[in-house]
RNA sequence: GGGCGAUUAGCUCAGUUGGUUAGAGCACUACCUUCACACGGUAGGGGUCUUGGGUUCGAAUCCCGAAUCGCCCACCA
């Protein structure tokens, strides 16, 4: 026997490991429609949170879904290897020791990071375990092992050969604290209260030196980073700018120094803002760089790696770091009257998303894609069609990031990472600055001897005279290639040919440039195809006040909390009904609850089903049965049924997950459990009835199985709809029942009606007790003017009545001729006019007035409605069935009116 | 500054190409411990669809303007 409550933790421990075991995640390529979807690769570091778990939850349902249709599914899971993210977890790890990671070298240092992963990396993919994800396992990869690292690797030579990577000179995002390049999307912007200082640069060859006032001509720069000022090469302003036309050529002094710099005009400037003249600094400002670079102007860097002063910022400020500069700066200003005054501003400052320390502009050499040739096939395949945006409004922001994109900086100056594959010739490094660099890019230290033997005509060369680049790639540059990188690319593998290009990529707004679009770039380059055909975009999970979920904000919900509180399956499913793909998702703990319960009300209705197996019923064999042996009832609930699976397959197809999932609860809540269930309890012949519970129960749990994996597999079992040592989830998703089926058992959209209109008719004499107060335990007399003749294909209402009785709670059930004028208190569906006898329960005057309102409010409908049919217009232009429902209503309103005003009259 | 989106019941959201008296879940009210289930059942209350115009026989839905909120990109020296 079943036990009486659900015990969703046996059913997940139980099942997962054997589904795992059992191979049920894996297949093999070659036969059958490929299905594949690669899973975003969290990263190595991460723990499972509400994120994950509803991109993952989405991919599942697709996926087993999918599988369950038949398709040759492949979810391929893996990690990323999170290139500062874990070199910043391991560093933190020996800071505890008092170590750097400089203190270890590099190769030990690598190492350790390895044993850290060894050791720890394995959390999230135990946590993803957790959510009955449907991955291979036996697939799983992880961005830095070997295959993608090969792929890594000749992805950079062949981009190089090919001119599209370069290394370059070029004012970048630095991170001092992190001491790497960062991409500009790894910058984050911030808000800041900061200052501007105006500061005045004395103009040479003016008239103030020799009347012995020093400053009395200068120009007014405002900055609001002073410290950069020992860098500056020049000061600009707009050529249109008339107000400083005369100083364009001239040149000023750069105070504290005593250098002159030149003024240049530059459209960059802009006349509105500040004083109009800006103090340009090539080495630290990227919109200077360019600037100095139309300009010819002289780059000085005046700060190290770790944001302190070089020699060339000058002696007295050599050393310092950049805030204590910008004091010392600003203090020896003022002492030299070069300081007129200062404003309050409010700005915006870059910050490291790692560390989240200020972001430092400069100048260094870094390594570069070319995005602009890869950018346009990338876009040309998603305007043609080949990839589609779900839903397609993203496309519009994938086009216009891709229109306007940059140059990637793919250089990190970390240890834990994909080593750049170029070599340079040690002896050459150190002289290098000046002259052209030689580098050689080749797939293996080997291979870079030879092109340098080659390039130099010294056969003596060893590989000891090669130094590798120290720099690593940054994490994207291996994320860009794992739909192929995964299959086993470079090689020509079975996986990739069956596998590739894969179906559905689903994934979060957040990362679409990040990784969506080079992702594109990269397959369409390398593959020849775009790598996926569907875009699903999702959105971000927040918490109730709509902040987004952070373990700084302390507002994260954890999903193995709720997986213990509530069960996998309650977290899957309340995800799924919460989630539009149109927009972000508010989460609260509440909102599992919905998961919960609905597994709960499964489970107890598959206790009903085994209680009638156990009390001895036998159910009938549904194949044998013709439409004569199965009552309105049971026909109704296989209707339902079919209908179920077919709105919720098209659904699915749609990726409207939502939907699908609002729709299995209502089939299993509303039309099995509250409907059917309570009619099988007191139906004729049981037998039948049973029969059609089994089957439309299984259909049932096999629609919701892709959102609860687990409570159908539990329940499936248990009522033995499977065998011993299958499992549902390779069973087919069902698609509704055969043309031969329907046909046979008297399957009709009029029947289906009839028995809706009948369902009425009882909720019809449930309100009329309710609102007259007739305690439940009242047996009433009901009479019905039976009026199923305006639907087609009705049966006989005769036929009803046992069914109605019970749920109407009814002493007798009396069939009268249709349009019977029956006696109040009185309610009209389409079944028919149904009059409940009230022997004198009634508070006269309470429903006196009740129904006067009833009537007036009735009124306003029948006016308007009349008004409408009254517009030839509408009449004319509506659709007919429009018109039509539109007389059907006027006229039970009408009907209905006459009838209250009867019953007023009963009451006045 | 450029781009995208949102505004519907107390809350979270549906509402598919304009078409009955705008729906669901939660919350709320009343009644019900009826032998699958109180994590339940039955019946209810609650919305001038942010706002002002326009198109139309008809607008939550299409067009224009306004307000409020959100996100992304770029960024002021």
């Amino acid at each position: 026997m079943m036990e009486k409550q659900y015990n969703a933790k046996a059913a997940e421990a139980k099942w997962y490991p054997l589904w795992e075991k059992n191979g049920c995640f894996h297949r093999e390529p070659g036969e059958g429609t490929p299905y594949s979807v690669v899973i975003p690769p969290p990263n190595v570091t991460g723990i499972l949170h509400m994120g994950h778990a509803l991109n993952q939850t989405i991919q599942d349902i697709l996926v087993r879904w999918r599988r369950m249709q038949g398709r040759n599914t492949l979810w391929l899971p893996g990690t990323d290897h999170a290139g500062i993210a874990t070199q910043n977890v391991v560093e933190k790890a020996l800071k505890k020791d008092g170590k750097r990671r400089q203190d270890l070298g590099r190769e030990a240092f690598v190492e350790r990071v390895w044993e850290w992963k060894r050791r720890y990396g394995g959390t999230i993919v135990h946590q993803q375990r957790m959510l009955g994800n449907s991955t291979d396992w036996r697939r799983e990869r992880f961005t830095l092992d070997e295959g993608c690292s090969r792929a890594v690797t000749k992805v950079f030579k062949q981009l190089f050969d090919e001119g599209l990577v370069y290394k370059g000179n070029y004012i970048v995002n630095w991170c001092p604290r992190c001491g790497t390049a960062l991409a500009n999307d790894e910058v984050e912007h911030e808000p800041n209260h900061g200052h501007f200082w105006y500061v005045k640069y004395p103009v040479v060859g003016s008239s103030a030196g020799q009347s012995g006032e020093p400053y009395r001509d200068y120009v007014m720069v405002a900055t609001t980073r002073p410290e950069t000022l020992p860098g500056d090469t020049a000061v600009a302003v707009n050529p249109k700018d008339d107000r400083y036309a005369h100083l364009v050529g001239k040149t000023v002094i750069l105070p504290l120094t005593g250098r002159e710099i030149p003024v240049v005009s530059d459209d960059y400037v802009d006349r509105e803002f500040g004083t109009g003249i800006v103090k340009i600094t090539p080495a630290h400002d990227p919109n200077d760089f360019l600037v100095g670079k139309r300009h010819g102007l002289e780059e000085i860097n005046i700060m190290t790696g770790d944001a302190r002063m070089n020699a060339l910022a000058g002696a007295k400020y050599e050393g310092m770091d950049r805030w204590t500069c910008r004091d010392a700066i600003v203090a020896d200003l003022e002492a030299g009257g070069y300081l007129d005054h200062v404003e309050d501003i409010d700005n915006q400052v870059g910050h490291c998303y790692r560390c989240h320390e200020v972001v430092e502009s400069r100048l260094s050499k870094q390594w570069f894609v070319r995005m602009k040739p890869l950018a346009e096939p990338a876009v040309a395949a998603v305007k043609s069609g080949e990839v589609r945006f779900v839903p397609d409004r993203w496309s519009k922001i994938y086009y216009n990031w891709m229109e306007n994109i940059q140059d990637w900086c793919i250089s990190r100056q970390l240890w834990w990472g994909h080593r750049i594959p170029a070599w340079y010739l040690a002896s050459q490094e150190s002289g290098a600055a000046a002259g052209e660099e030689r580098v050689f890019v080749a797939e293996t230290a080997q291979e870079a001897l030879g092109q340098a033997k080659k390039a130099t005509g010294n056969d003596g060369l060893t590989l000891a005279d090669l130094v590798q680049d120290p720099d690593v790639l940054d994490t994207w540059f291996s994320s860009w290639l794992w739909p192929f990188s995964t299959l086993g690319w470079p090689e020509k593998t079975d996986d990739l040919a069956f596998y590739y290009p894969t179906t559905d990529l689903v994934t979060a707004q957040d990362i679409i440039f990040f990784w969506v679009a080079r992702m594109m770039m990269a397959g369409i380059h390398f593959m020849g195809k775009p790598p996926f055909a569907n875009i699903v975009i999702h959105g971000i999970v927040r918490d109730a006040q709509g902040r987004k979920m952070s373990k700084s904000l302390g507002n994260s919900l954890d999903p193995l909390e709720i997986i213990s509180m509530y069960s996998a399956d309650a977290l899957r499913f309340s995800l799924a009904l919460i989630t539009s793909l149109e927009c972000d998702t508010k989460v609260d703990k509440s909102k599992f609850e919905i998961g919960r319960n609905f597994a709960t009300k499964i489970w107890n209705a598959a206790k009903f089903i085994e209680m009638q197996t156990a009390a001895g019923v036998t159910p009938a064999a549904l194949g044998d049965l013709s439409a004569a042996a199965l009552s309105t009832d049971d026909r109704h609930m296989l209707l339902a049924c079919d209908k179920a699976c077919r709105r919720i397959g098209e659904m699915l197809e749609n990726y409207r997950i939502q939907d699908a999932a609002l729709a299995v609860y209502d089939f299993f809540w509303t039309q099995i459990c509250d409907w059917y269930v309570e009619y099988v309890k007191d139906s004729p012949d049981k037998s039948v009835s049973l029969a059609v519970l089994r089957d439309v129960f299984d259909k049932a749990l096999r629609l919701l199985h892709p959102f609860m994996p687990f409570v159908t597999e539990e329940v499936a079992h248990q009522l033995r709809l499977v065998g011993e040592n299958d499992t549902i989830m390779l069973r087919s998703f069902p698609t509704g029942y055969s043309p031969e089926e329907a046909a046979k058992w008297g399957l009709t959209e009029g029947l289906y009606e009839f028995v809706n209109a009948k369902r009425e008719a009882v909720t019809a004499l449930r309100a009329l007790r309710a609102e007259y107060k007739v305690p439940p335990s009242a047996r009433v007399d009901v009479t019905i003017a039976a009026a199923p003749a305006g639907i087609p294909d009705s049966p006989s209402p005769e036929g009803e009545i046992p069914s109605m009785k019970r749920a109407m709670r009814a002493e007798s059930v009396k069939l009268v001729a249709a349009g019977a004028d029956l006696p109040m208190p009185s309610k009209i569906t389409r079944f028919g006019t149904v009059y409940l006898s009230l022997e004198g329960l009634v508070d006269k005057a309470a429903e006196a007035k009740r129904i006067a309102g009833e009537i007036a409010r009735i009124a306003g409908f029948i006016k308007a409605a009349e008004a409408k049919l009254a517009n030839r217009a509408f009449v004319d232009h509506a659709p007919p069935a429009v018109v039509d429902e539109a007389r059907r209503k006027l006229n039970e309103n009408r009907e209905k009116t006459v009838q209250l005003e009867k019953l007023a009259r009963l009451f006045a």
